[in-house]
DNA sequence: GACATTTTAAAACGGCAGTTTTAAAATGCT
DNA sequence: AGCATTTTAAAACTGCCGTTTTAAAATGTC
């Protein structure tokens, strides 16, 4: 009756918590066993133990990972926000949050980075429920913005533009270190930088869906 | 004499060439140096003779895609164009096509996102030769839109904003693969692309410039 | 208290992979 | 031709690391 209490304690939890660090840092492939069960303080013959391979253990870390950093109740693709400005910004923010946030654990977005540069078998099913739903998302709102259906072009490339804006702070990560390293993701940085993606992107957006209006009036002239 | 054509042939090249691939696809680490020797058509240990060891060999062949990815004749970050946008799309264009274009191998740029997950002591060198001058023409060049210093906090978030479009097309690769399935990287859809950021960015960035420009003329009311 | 489950300890197994070695053959240079 | 350099071949060395084993101790659980 005591198995599911998901905080700290038992052998399992703290192999798990470990783990995720260690395979955070260098990667499912260069991490090494014997430094998660250090880390962990138990025994090295725990992991087979408990998760019959380092695979197995891997595989739990990956679900508790995208649980924790997922569709749990602090992030959700359907967001509220009258207008789509505000949802907008609701969603940017919100993303942004819960991939730097202070209070988070860093370590399931550096899980993450690895995953997309090497990805194991476990990564079609973390895209399927973790990022599809947000890209839906975001395509339906930025199509309304812009009025074009959700898979026109137009519209998959403006989510790309947003999406890029919001991922660069984890995959330039190195880079930033170097070359902006006064940057901290504060509570207050992480409101500056969602105000200022919402108000980069709603302004192109508008852009965008002002030239298609314009092109629909007079369609003779070149688009380009 | 006949010592630096950079081409084909001699066994150091082919053993380069070959590297660099392997190197991309898995990352240092997880490259196996029995592969390299495979693919190159050498003897194992070849590497050895020539290259010291294997990280002599990576060392090598990083400092070999830098400089055919760098500051080649083919990509400058001093880029030509009379008007400010007439550059923005110039260098947005000229990093597209250097990073994704057809004829150009794909692999220095798998290799770069290894290094940014997971960076070797080259990886310092790396930045200052490639992407802080990258950065700073961007830099200078969002300054004069938005009508801000190169180190003010705007100008910096709008140049994450813009790099972050770039980039987002090498680290979300693999998500794209399954997203976005139908994507080719041909030479119009790169001028597709480049068109699109270039839209975006430069409609968002003279908003931004115009509400900054507003905020001075009467800076009673709270920017917010 | 009896019992199953969990955890520890230390050692060993087994395979993979970087490196080295040795000897021979090929190649290039003058 | 003679010599140094390069390349090959196959085998062995070496260390790392995931995994297994064995036996003992700790921790529940009824």
């Amino acid at each position: 009756m005591a198995e599911h209490n998901h905080s700290r304690d038992g052998t399992e939890d703290r192999i798990l918590d470990a783990a995720g660090h260690v395979f955070a840092e260098t990667g499912f492939q260069a991490a090494k066993v014997r430094d998660i069960c250090a880390r962990a303080g138990v025994n090295l013959a725990a992991i087979n133990y408990h998760f019959g391979d380092k695979l197995g253990l891997y595989r739990e870390v990956l679900s508790y990972a995208a649980c924790a950093a997922g569709n749990a109740a602090d992030f959700n693709p359907v967001l509220p926000g009258r207008t789509a400005r505000e949802k907008l910004r609701a969603f940017v923010f919100g993303l942004l949050q819960h991939m730097y946030g202070e209070d988070r654990p860093a370590w399931p977005v550096r899980l993450m980075t690895h995953e997309l540069v090497q990805p194991t078998p476990e990564f079609d099913g973390v895209v399927e429920r973790l990022m599809r739903p947000r890209q839906d998302a975001v395509r339906a709102l930025v199509a309304g913005v812009i009025g074009r259906s959700a898979d026109d072009r137009a519209t998959r490339l403006c989510t790309q533009s947003i999406f890029g804006q919001i991922t660069i702070y984890a995959h330039g990560r190195e880079v930033l270190k170097r070359l902006w390293p006064e940057l901290r993701f504060t509570a207050e940085t992480l409101n500056e930088i969602a105000d200022h993606i919402t108000d980069f992107s709603y302004a192109a957006l508008e852009h965008i869906g002002r030239r298609h209006e314009a092109a629909k009036r007079k369609p003779k002239a070149a688009t380009r």
